[in-house]
DNA sequence: CTCCACTTGGC
DNA sequence: CCAAGTGGA
């Protein structure tokens, strides 16, 4: 009798998952699925609290799923990706599994473990087995016509269109139910020691339903819904039904981005095209660009800009500033009230991570990597690829950046996407009873006295001089730069 | 080589 | 209207 060992990663779920379909299309086998919870690898990694209990909450629905088509969810604890080798391997040999398969991930320590998985397996004989799944296009598949990866997002997503288009877009069905449990399924661990939640659990489990019946209940009602209205109101953190919020059951696997697609598409096809639609289209490549960055200039995910000539840029390391930042204290009304979205629910809308980080880096130059990683230690939805893409989007040190000289103002920001100020009054109660033009710049002098909140802590025009002499000054420097490189 | 086009803006 | 180049065909 042969045994296949499904390893359960990114990919929490039992539909349209590679993977386990693959495994499970030789009917005869018995199939066990595994997942690895390992600590010490999570917290090097920045893993949130959050994030975890959510991955937990989502195992324990796919192990019931699983368990009903006799699929074994096994979970096993190591501390780190260099004794998961072994730790696979010693599950394959006690249960006697020939063949591992498992979804690709693309960053490089998970590159480097499964490299090392195989070649382990493979001295036992266990073959292994890898595929792309994570994306709608391979993230090496997109490239130029040089051949080339792309570093630019509107050829980018050009292109990926028409791999789309080319490939077509193949969902599978959860796999058939097997004849019978022969394991017993691991219990699911409510908290993993170490990765405490920073959110309340009646916000986890109201925002963040967990499994993948959630994750599509929430694709339909987006799809059906708002869709249509996607790009007119995403930009407006205060309505909480302008974007789908399905960036943490993307990072996790709960849902994959071909049944994404599929659904906008089939909105499309029902009811014709939307601006709306195209927009939403365009934010799963956005998402797909940044893995195809991560695949192809792997310096990203060592803490190296994408611009190799703005290593030279001197941030600031002020704990005191960053401080503030993070605890939503900067004294600007918008920036505080993002933070603390992020402190309070484990994500924060896009328009807002877009402000503070561009305040963070530009208006108090402070080191980008400082605010990619307070972002991965709180965000439900952490992705290396996706989140650095962001941050470095925003520290003009990124491909396609933001230009340096162009430089959010956070109170027109705050003024243009937050109007009546009704977001700011969600997150800052101090300032909720101001009105809808003061709660924008509460520090007015007649204000000072009474208001429980801090004054701005900087001065965003002189803060915009000095950031941009900075990366003026990296111009001066050609000679130093090339000789460095 | 040329030419096009360029997420998220500010003043 | 400014800004500064530059990736990509």
């Amino acid at each position: 009798m042969k045994k296949h060992l499904v390893w359960l990663r990114a990919d929490l779920r039992s539909i349209d998952n590679t993977a386990l379909s693959v495994a499970c299309a030789d009917l005869e086998a018995d199939i066990a699925a595994v997942y690895f919870i390992t600590p010490e690898q999570w917290q090097k990694h920045h893993v949130a609290g959050c994030r975890v209990d959510f991955e937990l909450r989502t195992l324990q629905q796919l192990s019931k799923q699983l368990a009903a088509l006799n699929i074994p969810l096994l979970i096993v604890e190591t501390p780190n990706f260099k004794s998961q080798a072994q730790a696979l391997l010693d599950l394959c040999q006690q249960h006697l599994f020939s063949a591992v398969y498992f979804n690709k991930q693309y960053e490089i320590n998970e590159l480097a473990r499964d490299e090392s998985v195989h070649q382990l397996l493979a001295q036992q004989q266990i073959d292994t087995f890898d595929f792309d799944d994570q994306c709608l296009v391979a993230p090496y598949k997109v490239l130029t016509g040089e051949g080339r990866f792309y570093s630019v997002f509107t050829p980018f997503k050009k292109t990926w269109l028409q791999c789309i288009y080319q490939q077509g877009v193949n969902i599978q069905a959860a796999p058939d139910k097997r004849p019978s449990l022969w394991l017993t399924p691991s219990d699911i661990p409510k908290h993993v020691t170490g990765f405490e939640s920073h959110i309340t659990e009646e916000i986890a489990h109201s925002l963040w339903p967990a499994g993948e019946e959630a994750a599509l209940d929430k694709l339909a009602r987006f799809c059906d819904e708002h869709i249509r209205n996607y790009k007119d109101k995403r930009d407006f953190p205060n309505l909480d039904d302008s974007t789908s919020r399905l960036s943490p059951y993307l990072a996790i696997g709960a849902i994959s981005p071909r049944q994404c697609y599929q659904a906008a598409i089939n909105k499309q096809q029902a009811y014709g095209s939307s601006a709306g639609i195209d927009q939403w289209i365009s934010e799963l490549g956005w998402r797909e660009f940044y893995k195809h960055i991560m695949v192809g200039f792997p310096r990203v995910c060592k803490h190296q800009p994408f611009r190799t000539d703005t290593k030279d840029l001197v941030w600031k390391h002020d704990e005191a500033a960053f401080q503030r930042w993070c605890e939503g204290k900067t004294g600007f009304p918008l920036v505080d009230a993002a933070m603390r979205q992020l402190n309070t629910i484990g994500w924060m809308h896009n328009r807002l991570r877009m402000v503070v980080s561009m305040f963070l880096t530009k208006d108090l130059f402070i080191d980008w990597r400082w605010g990619e990683q307070y972002f991965m230690e709180k965000l439900l939805d952490g992705d290396l690829s996706a989140n650095n893409g962001g941050w470095q989007w925003s520290a003009s040190t990124g491909n396609d950046s933001a230009p340096y000289f162009r430089i959010f103002n956070p109170l027109l920001q705050s003024q243009k996407f937050d109007p009546n100020g009704d977001f700011i009054r969600r997150y800052v109660p101090e300032l909720a009873h101001l009105d809808n033009k003061t709660i924008h710049q509460p520090h007015d002098k007649q204000q000072l006295l009474w208001l429980d909140y801090p004054l701005p802590m900087i001065d965003h025009k002189a803060a915009c001089a000095y950031t941009i002499s900075q990366f003026q000054q990296l111009k001066e420097l050609p000679i130093g730069r090339a000789v460095n490189e």
